[in-house]
DNA sequence: CCGACCATGTAATATGTTACATGATTGT
DNA sequence: ACAATCATGTAACATATTACATGGTCGG
């Protein structure tokens, strides 16, 4: 499972919780898998019967449990494994693009909430990506320089950092390229309204008469 | 259920059959989403069940029997209502970038073959996707004429093949920009072990010193 | 007559989402 | 004391993958 790599990868990088775990997925957005509370949980407990993980109990203020993992070598190694085999290419499912093609009706309005949410997405990850290729460049990420620190050799420390800087500033462009295509098609909509004298029909759908050829 | 949107969408351009949208699904890179037969036809009943397509048994030859699909009004209508709400981003689950950043133990050869598989992932598919938008764009797409044909103004016909176009093309710039972005990986790559005088190691793992951190 | 492809299904398993459930800690 | 957030779990349901299963057609 997929899964369980990301969260030996993220282990590999330290010790951390279940909920660590899921404040990474959940809330950072700068995270490559998504994943909620209730299918970590379970992993994690498997993981460790597995032997890649070992976990200690630690205890918060009076009651309140915790538990932290650490990756065992075992882990390390299926991580090691895992990294070198090449990726894998699932097939796309992309509801974006199948409302796009698909909801050619001639509602305009509908068009062009489409492609400002499109871009409004875009733009939030664009920023919270920018955020934190910030941090990682300036050398700030604690986890990340952690992992530096441990490595080896120069040449290891520079890899690590490569990786990182490839894969986030990869997905910042990919951001940015969104948001230049939803600009892009826009772009085309105010023109198509202005070429169809549509500028300010307002109230009801636009091209209210072409639209029924089923019905509405 | 996205898939079920995905099937009626495609069954607005015209019937099939389960095996027609296993074809679109399986072999046509071109398709913004993709399904095994083995989910289809129960969806197809379901839907059917629910009223969205109709079906009309074919025999083929003498014994083949084939089903097919048809959308009903009902099913236009959902079509329609599903198109007009705005798209929805679930979670990314990219597991090229996580064995990316992970995979940082100095294995050169494996970061290469990384590479080297999404360069070719990637021209793959910008080439099937580019045969795509040269048939879309010389007007040769036969389901995409029908609703061209069909559509009852040419503003109409003009949004039918425009968001075709803008879902197409901006899919193939994705693919282009995945290529972009993998050659520059390898040029660092390139650079990388010209800088660390491993230019023909060959036979083993590179950095065989400096990798063994952990073990192996 | 044989291989490639047409055509459709079910079952078991794996993975992912949503809802239900509980309680502690920390800062204000 | 109250809210936000820490912290962990289970159950039900939805979706997706892989394997199993069967038989027909068509062209060479």
């Amino acid at each position: 499972m997929s899964l369980d790599n990301a969260i030996l990868g993220w282990l590999s990088t330290g010790p951390g919780s279940g909920y660590d775990l899921v404040r990474q997925m959940d809330l950072g957005l700068n995270w490559f898998w998504g994943a909620a509370h209730s299918q970590i949980y379970p992993r994690l407990k498997e993981l460790e019967a597995r032997g890649l993980i070992s976990s200690e109990q630690i205890t918060v203020g009076t009651k309140l449990e915790k538990r932290v993992y650490t990756i065992t070598d075992a882990g390390r190694e299926a991580v090691r494994k895992w990294t070198s085999e090449p990726p894998t290419y699932p097939p796309n499912r992309d509801n974006e693009r199948l409302r796009l093609i698909f909801g050619d009706h001639g509602d305009l309005k509908a068009m062009r909430r489409h492609f400002e949410t499109h871009l409004d997405h875009y733009e939030r990850r664009r920023e919270s990506l920018q955020e934190f290729v910030d941090v990682l460049t300036s050398r700030q990420h604690p986890r990340i320089e952690q992992r530096i620190a441990a490595a080896m050799s120069e040449a290891l420390k520079e890899i690590t950092l490569a990786a990182r800087e490839m894969a986030y500033r990869g997905d910042l462009r990919r951001a940015e390229f969104e948001i230049e295509w939803a600009k892009e098609c826009l772009a085309w909509l105010d023109d198509f309204e202005r070429r169809h004298d549509l500028g300010e029909t307002s109230g009801t759908d636009e091209l209210p008469a072409s639209v029924s050829a089923t019905g509405t």
